[in-house]
This record gives structure tokens, sequence and C-alpha cells, in this order.
DNA sequence: TTATATTTTTAGATATGTCTAAATATTATT
DNA sequence: AATAATATTTAGACATATCTAAAAATATAA
């Protein structure tokens, strides 16, 4: 089926608030995401129930049928295969690379997907640490835990972030945190979370809440 | 300034055909060449009219403005430059290339371009032989005659198409005719053009027509 | 140079996607 | 359970880009 690019926006903003809740998304959630009115949010909800995409009531949210949900995977393999090249092959940094995987992803060709996949090398998780779907759909979660459960004196491998906000890419960027860091819990303060690692030479402090949304492979 | 995908759009057929008749653009041959009615045409001239990017008189067709004409190699550049990473990286057949170019050229970003340009190590030719203009928008055109000059006996470096219909690549795929193969000429046929190549051990037999349209740099 | 043919523009309609303001339905509170 | 607060939908408008059919301008031919 060809989709819009809005229906494609639509359709990724469903699956995001769908997997995070696994609950019927409502109007206002989406229209929040999308940043757009809920007048418009409802007309789209018609509009992809019509088509069959999701299941809907008026006044009770709205779901991703099973094919909605397949477009929806395809849209996240696009966008995470383009993450990809953009951080790894294209040195973007972690950032800028968000906004435009956001409007790569709408490249329609398969063919281009499945060539990029392949000079990729088949990659299975994206420079934030999200899995990436095969062409069939298929992907797995990775074991994962946050930088902020890592005993002092161990060590840990960086695999992803959780926000992706510009904002906290940056702040992660000036530490020199990214992915394939290796770095070691020296301590935690019992006090207010905060934490102390080293990565090479360099010691850094951390706020509890970025050691949280830091994921590491423990070491 | 932000264009719409549909502005750009007309904006690279109104590049493609004032510099391939170097007059007025008229409505009706821009809106052959974009598929569209001629009240369509009419409509979006005055609109680019009103941003500058044209000079338009009605009934006397538009010729792009020093800024509409910048806007333009931008977009050449762009497209050509995802045109050598589809073929060169990705492997992609030169029939397949230029529909997905036409999508990527609309992608925004320029950090996203000047690291491609950067990636593919600033080529100055894409796959087809068209010369890509650098970020400044300079470009410079490449000496290069038609394969069908090549006397008998000569050998010639093939370094572009002229025409770009999926037909007749398919057909020069076929023949094993592409870019950087070197092919010796054998045998001009006075009588119809057609000629007489050897690519390798193969020998190839072309129409005179399809000679005139492939280009070769003389060794 | 007047009539005819062609090209271009205007007028009016349609489709997509957006919005604000008003109406309606659902949920929470007393 | 009635009322107040919140969420959602409907109504009506607007912007972009498209079309067909009719009108107007330009170019061609008798």
């Amino acid at each position: 089926m060809e989709l819009s690019y809005v229906e494609e926006t639509y359709l990724k903003g469903l699956h995001h608030l769908s997997t995070q809740t696994n609950k019927q998304v409502t109007t206002n959630d989406l229209a929040a995401t999308l940043s757009n009115s809920a007048a418009s949010v409802t007309d789209m909800l018609k509009k992809l129930s019509r088509k069959s995409l999701i299941n809907y009531e008026p006044y009770q949210g709205a779901r991703l049928t099973e094919q909605g949900n397949k477009l929806a995977t395809r849209l996240l393999r696009k966008n995470r295969l383009w993450k990809v090249f953009l951080y790894q092959s294209l040195n973007i940094r972690w950032e800028d690379v968000q906004e435009i995987a956001e409007e790569l992803e709408h490249i329609k060709s398969d063919l281009l997907i499945d060539h990029l996949d392949a000079f990729l090398g088949y990659p299975k998780f994206d420079p934030f640490g999200e899995p990436i779907p095969n062409a069939q759909g298929k992907y797995t979660l990775r074991v994962q835990s946050p930088l902020s459960d890592l005993l002092p004196g161990k060590q840990g491998l960086i695999i992803g972030v959780k926000d992706q906000h510009v904002s906290f890419l940056k702040y992660l960027d000036e530490k020199g945190i990214g992915i394939g860091k290796i770095v070691t819990s020296i301590k935690h303060d019992a006090y207010d979370q905060s934490m102390i690692i080293t990565l090479g030479q360099k010691e850094i402090n951390l706020s509890g809440k970025a050691a949280s949304l830091i994921f590491i492979k423990p070491l």
C-alpha cells in the first residue's frame, strides 16, 4: 500500500506510543507527540481506520492493526538503518542523526533499503542501541542494563541511550561518551544517585538521571 | 529559502529545459517535462515568480533568476552525489539509480550532503558522466566525445551516457557496457552508421543512435 | 490582414492536510 | 447522581497542488 508522508508519520507515532504503554493510543497523546492539533489527529485516525491500518472507535483511542504494525516496523527498519549509515559511514554526530533520519525514512524504494542493509553489513542495532528489524520485520531485543546499575569497580561497554533529545546527546558528546566506549564505575553517591565513572584517563561525573538513560553491556 | 518538494521539482525542470535550449522555457514544454497540465504550470510559475526564483511574463515563458539557478544547481549537486552513492557504494544498477536519486535529492540537510560528498571522496562526475557542482555551485564540464566518433582500431574509456531512460540503460547493461569499461572500435557501417566494438573478448554490435549517446575519453 | 490554429491563462472544482472555535462525549469530583 | 473538568469530535476555513473546460492572447496561414 502506498502511504503519504504524513500518514507514515502518524503510523510511526502510533507505534511509538503503543509500544511504550501497550494501551490504546489517545488522540491527545498522539497530538502532543506529533505537535498537531487534536482535531487534525481525529481526521487522520478516521482515515487510517478506513485503510484498515488501525482499529479506531470514536472517543476510545486507536491501536495499530497487524498490517499497520507491519508498515510501522518497516519505517523503523528504514529509520534505524539510515541512522547507522549517517553515524558510522558519514561520521555525522549523534545529535544531528535523528533529524536527518526522520526525513530519509520516507524514501520509498525497498531495493534501496535492502542494498543499504547489505552495505552496512546487516547491523542488528542502531547508534542509539535500538534493534533494527530485518527485511521480514523480525528483530531481537538486546539484554542491556542502565549504566546506573553498574557496580563500583566494574566495567561496561556503552551500547545505547534512551533519550534522544539533541540537548542530552550534546551533553554526552561533550563528555566524550558514545557508542563503543568502555567505562568503569568508580562510585555512587547514596544521597543524589549521581555517579563517578572513568573513560580512559578521564573522570566523569554523571547525574543519576543521565546514568539511568545510558545503556551498557557489562564486561 | 525553504522550498516545497513540488517547487523544487519545478525548479529542476526549468533548469533542465533552459540549459538545453538557452531560451525562455514555455509553459507547455515544462508541462510535458513534468507530466502536469499547463494550467498547473501557470499557477506554479506565478508562485515561483512571486518568490523571485524566476522571471515570468504571462504568455512569454519563464527563466530562472540568479537565485533560482543557485537553488536548482544545489538540487543537481544533491541528485548527482546520491547517484554516485547508489551506483558505487550500494551497487544499485544504472537503470534503478535515477528514480531513487530523484527522491533523495529533496532531503534538506546541507550537513548531510557535505558529509556524503566527503565520504565519496569529492567526486567530480556522476555515473552518467554529468558534472557534480561543489558546495559553492561550481562545476566543470568534461571533454567527452561520443563513442560513434571513435575511429576503428582506437580505444576509449566509457565515462557517460546521454539518455537516461530505463530501457536504454537496461540495453547497455545487458551488453555489459558501463562506466569505467574500455572498448575498442572495430568497424563503422557506412550505410546505417551502426558500429562494431569489442569489450574484453566480447564483440558487440551497436546501433548508430546508441553509439552517439555513449560518451568516451579517447585513450 | 483577416481567419484559423495553437498556446496560455483564468475560472471553478477536487484532494490532502492543517487549524480554531464550538459542540459533544467521557471521566472525575463532590 | 448531578456537576464540573477534561478529552474528543464536528463544523467551517485556509493553504498547497492538482485537474478540466472555457476564455483570452499569440502565432500561423490563406
